[in-house]
DNA sequence: AAATAACGCAACCGCGAGCAG
DNA sequence: ACTGCTCGCGGTTGCGTTATT
């Protein structure tokens, strides 16, 4: 396949964006829409390519921007996510109503994985496991278990539970292929753990928080939302309690494998 | 005050996925 | 099944700003 010129052969503009610019590219898409970016500079008289505008619209015009320094708690969701998903700065972004990719992806490399070396190396011993597998891995575990994947249209509260199955994804192989892994004691210290933790703040990110240390979970309202292994409550809001419940209940029926229809 | 280094961020580039013909 | 096209993503670059010497 041929790739189309560059911008500059085709005698297109590069480079930082006028306020005259921006001014032509918002009136046009506010007007017309949005749905062909390689048309739309020749439509709106821009000498730019699409992707440009593309990329000028989404990271920067959109009136849903949320602008200026991300907040503590942002910073927090950011670095579990990462953990949770690696370098999809995509999915991050869809979790962080206002951010975009790019602005969470330089964020991050400039502020958050300093950070995270460095707590790293302050807690090195106290490190939780890591969730392994790759794209194609999610991929074939979601067709497996008719799960759809993260879409950016979903709400918030829907892009939790998509983070929640497809870590409970991750865990759940992770679980069946290592059959010598045997199901860990709940110590009575976890649970008193859990529960004194202080998930009134809303969207509070948390990993590690399950009986098997390798759950995911986001706190709010005194609820706590989890995620081990495969979740059968689909990460609706349900309490602490009735996870608590659930995963006792499986623990005493001494089969992790086979998941119980809930 | 000037020079240099470090940082932050907007923008670009190349690739792969998905889709239509 | 193949081709060509568009879009979206992640990695990288380059420039302006700020901090340090």
């Amino acid at each position: 396949m041929v790739r189309a010129p560059c911008c500059e052969k085709m005698g297109l503009k590069k480079g930082p964006w006028t306020s005259e610019e921006d001014q032509i590219l918002i009136t046009h898409i506010q007007r017309f829409g949005h749905g062909n970016w390689r048309a739309l500079p020749k439509q709106a008289g821009l000498l730019r390519c699409g992707k440009s505008c593309r990329l000028r619209w989404i990271n920067y015009l959109r009136p849903d921007i949320k602008r200026g320094n991300f907040s503590r708690e942002e910073e927090e969701t950011i670095i579990s996510l990462h953990q949770l998903l690696g370098n999809k700065w995509s999915a991050i972004a869809s979790r962080l109503p206002g951010r975009t990719d790019n602005e969470i992806k330089n964020v991050w490399h400039t502020h958050l994985k300093k950070r995270v070396k460095q707590e790293a190396g302050q807690t090195l011993q106290q490190e939780p496991k890591r969730i392994k597998g790759t794209d194609q891995d999610n991929k074939k575990l979601m067709n497996v278990n008719n799960i759809d994947p993260v879409s950016p249209e979903r709400s918030y509260s829907s892009d939790i539970s998509s983070s929640c199955t497809e870590l409970s994804n991750f865990a759940l192989k992770e679980q069946c292929m290592d059959s010598s892994e045997e199901v860990p004691v709940i110590e009575d210290s976890f649970w008193s753990e859990a529960l004194s933790m202080d998930t009134s703040t809303s969207s509070t990110a948390a990993v590690e928080y399950t009986p098997f240390g390798c759950g995911f979970g986001f706190g709010y309202d005194q609820n706590y939302i989890t995620a081990p292994f495969n979740d059968p409550f689909n990460c609706t809001d349900v309490s602490y309690n009735d996870h608590r419940s659930f995963w006792l209940k499986m623990l005493q029926s001494g089969d992790l494998q086979e998941l119980p229809e809930i």
